[in-house]
DNA sequence: CTGAAAGCGCTAACAC
DNA sequence: GTGTTAGCGCTTTCAG
C-alpha cells in the first residue's frame, strides 16, 4: 500500500508553503494570486491528493460522524427511521456509524458511550425503555447532542421526534366506531418500556369513554402469545350480540391477534373487525386496516435537527419536541355494512 | 462543554510523564512498578478520561471504522447483510459506517471514495451492477480492503462471499420436477445488472434441459411489471394439459408473478405451481415455496475476510471466494399430488 | 523503570 | 499574497 500523498508532497510540488495548500483546500482565495491558486490546483489534481479527514478531525474538533442506534435494525420500521437520518446526514456532508441494540439496555448503553467515544459529533437514539434514560440524560446535560427518535421519555431536555400516537389512536379508535362497530377493545404488547404505548393507551381510554362504560376493562396488556387466545375469548364474551373489533397497538400485537382469531375460525371483518399499529407489508396483503407512520421523516427530522444543534448550538436553549403526522389505512378488516 | 480531560492532565495529575500514561493505556504494564501503574489507573478513573480517538487515529492509521454499501437498505435481504456486518465489526471492536446506493452506480462510486477518505479501513460491498467495477478493482490494486458481499464480479481479484445460487437454483427446479409438476418455466428480471441472476438463469437452463427439449423457450426475461400477465398467458399456452409451474428467479419477479396469477384466476397450485427468490415475509403468509438465501451470514463472513485482511494482509495473495448454502422452504405452493 | 522530544497531517495566528 | 510557527492529543523512539 503506498502511502498516500500529504499536504507536505503537494506544497513541495507547488513551491509553495502548506499554509497555502491549506488555504486552497478550504477554499480561501481571497488574498491568493490567481496564479499560485491555479498551480496548487493543477498539483492536487496531478497527485490527485485528498487531505486527510483524520488531521484534519483532530484540529477542528469536528469528525464528520453521526451516530444513529435503533432498538431493532432487522424492523422495517427502524430500517426507514435510519435510512431519513442516514439521507440528510449524508446531504450535510456526515457519515452515519450505525448500530441495534436488538432492544437490550445494555449494548444501547456501550454503544453510546463507545460512538461518543470515537467522537461521532451527535447521535440519533431510538431507545429500547423509557425508564432508563440517566445516561443520555446526564451525557446531554454535558453538552452531548442527542436526538430522541420515535420512542421518548418524558421529563427530560432532549430534543424528541416522534408520531402523534394519541391523536392517531384517537382517530382510529373513532373511525371503528364510526364505521359501526358497537364495542372496541384494545390489545397492546406490555406498557412496561415504551412511553409510545402508554401514549396509545390513554388514548384508548379517552377515546372509549365516549362511547361504552368501562373501557378500561376492554384493554387487555398481553406479555406473551399465549396470552392472546383466552384474552380474544375473554373480549368476544364481553361483546356477545355486538358487532366487535380490536386495536392492536402494536404490530406484535396485531400478528398475534390476528392469529389468535384465526385460531378460533374467526371472519374477519364480520365476526371480528381489525385496526392496529404499523403498515408492515403482510397487512396490505392480508387487508388489515392500520395506522402508518412516517417512520423516514421521523429519521429525517431528527437528523435535521441534530446537525442544527451541531452547527448552530443551542439556540433557545428549550428542547425541541415535534410530532409527525401519521396515516390511517383503512382496509377490508374494519369494512362492515351496519 | 467543558472540554475533555486529555493524557496531558492525566499525567500531570499522576505526576508522571505522557509517555508512561500512554504505556498504561495500551497494556504496557512490562516495565512499569506496580505503584504507579496503580496511581495512573486511580487518575484515569477519578477523571474519567477516556483517550481521544482522533488522535490515535491519525498515529497509528487505524480508525477503527469499516464502511458497507448496499444497494437498497430498505430490503429486508440487505438489512441482514448489514446486521450481519454490524455485529462481527463491533465484536471485532470495529465500528460500521452504512451507506445505500439505491441501485444507483453514481451513488455507490460517491460513497466508496468518500468513506475511504475518511479512512475506513474496509469496505462490504453489495454492488449495484456487475459491469461496473472499475474503480473498485483499481482500489483493490492499490490496496484497499474491499469484500463484495451477495452480489459478484466475474474476472476480479476482489474477495467475494455469495450464496449458492447456481446449485440452488438446479435443486430447485429439480425439487418442482420431482413434486410432479411436467412443465417449470423461469420468470426473471433483467439479467443487465446481476450476475446472480445471470447464473441462476444459467442454473436453470441446465437443469431443465434433462427434462425438457427446448428449456431456453420457457425463460422469460421481464423488465416492467406489464411483462408478466402476457407472459404467463404466454407459457400456460406452451403448458396446456400440463402440470404446470414457474420458477421466479428474483423476489420483485415473484411477486408480480404471483400478482399476475391472481389477476388470470389461478389457483396455486393446481393451476400453476410458483417457487421462487427470497424467502420475505410475505411469502410464508401465502404459502410460497422459495429459496431462503443467509444473507446475515453472508454479512458475517464478509466482515470477517475484511478483518481478516485489515489484521493480516493478503496472506496468499489470492482472493477468497465463499458460497455459502441456501436453504429451500417448501410450502403449499408446489405441493401437488401426481 | 521512566521521561524528553519528535512527529502523525493539517490548521491558524501572526508575522513579513 | 505568502510563509513561519506552534499546536490538536496521542504514540514511540531513544536516552537515561
Amino acid at each position: 500500500m503506498p502511502k498516500p500523498t500529504t499536504i507536505e508532497i503537494v506544497s513541495q510540488r507547488a513551491g509553495v508553503s502548506k499554509t497555502t495548500v491549506s488555504r486552497y483546500l478550504n477554499g480561501k482565495y481571497e488574498h491568493m494570486s490567481e496564479k499560485t491558486k491555479q498551480r496548487v490546483k493543477d498539483i492536487i489534481e496531478e497527485l490527485d491528493y485528498q487531505p486527510n479527514f483524520i488531521a484534519r478531525s483532530l484540529k477542528s474538533k469536528k469528525t464528520g460522524l453521526i451516530g444513529v442506534i435503533v432498538s431493532d435494525i432487522t424492523n422495517p420500521m427502524s430500517v426507514n427511521l435510519v435510512k431519513g437520518v442516514i439521507d440528510h446526514c449524508i446531504q450535510e456532508g456526515y457519515q452515519v456509524v450505525t448500530a441495534s441494540s436488538d432492544e437490550q439496555v445494555s449494548k444501547e448503553k456501550e454503544y453510546v458511550l463507545s460512538m461518543l467515544n470515537r467522537q461521532v459529533e451527535g447521535l440519533v437514539v431510538n431507545i429500547v425503555d423509557y425508564n432508563d434514560y440517566e445516561l443520555l440524560k446526564s451525557l446531554a446535560e454535558r453538552g452531548e447532542k442527542i436526538v430522541l427518535a420515535d420512542r421518548t421519555i418524558c421529563e427530560s431536555h432532549l430534543d424528541m421526534v416522534t408520531t402523534d400516537n394519541y391523536d392517531m389512536t384517537r382517530t382510529a379508535i373513532k373511525a371503528m366506531y364510526d364505521q359501526g362497530f358497537d364495542i372496541v377493545g384494545f390489545f397492546s404488547s406490555s406498557l412496561l418500556k415504551s412511553n409510545v404505548r402508554l401514549t396509545r393507551y390513554n388514548a384508548f381510554l379517552d377515546e372509549s369513554s365516549k362511547y361504552v362504560p368501562a373501557s378500561k376493562d376492554l384493554a387487555y396488556l398481553l406479555n406473551n402469545e399465549a396470552e392472546y387466545e383466552p384474552s380474544l375469548r375473554d373480549f368476544l364474551a364481553k361483546s356477545r350480540g355486538k358487532k366487535a373489533a380490536i386495536f392492536a397497538s402494536t404490530p406484535m400485537a396485531l400478528l398475534n391477534l390476528v392469529s389468535a382469531a384465526h385460531e378460533l375460525g374467526l371472519q374477519i371483518p364480520q365476526d371480528l373487525g381489525i385496526c392496529g399499529y404499523d403498515n408492515l407489508p403482510w397487512t396490505k396483503l392480508m387487508g388489515l386496516s392500520v395506522v402508518e407512520q412516517p417512520f423516514y421523516e421521523v429519521g429525517l427530522e431528527s437528523a435535521k435537527i441534530l446537525i442544527d444543534r451541531i452547527k448552530n448550538g443551542l439556540p433557545e436553549g428549550k428542547p425541541k419536541y415535534v410530532e409527525l403526522k401519521s396515516n390511517l389505512v383503512l382496509r377490508s378488516s374494519t369494512q362492515i355494512t351496519k
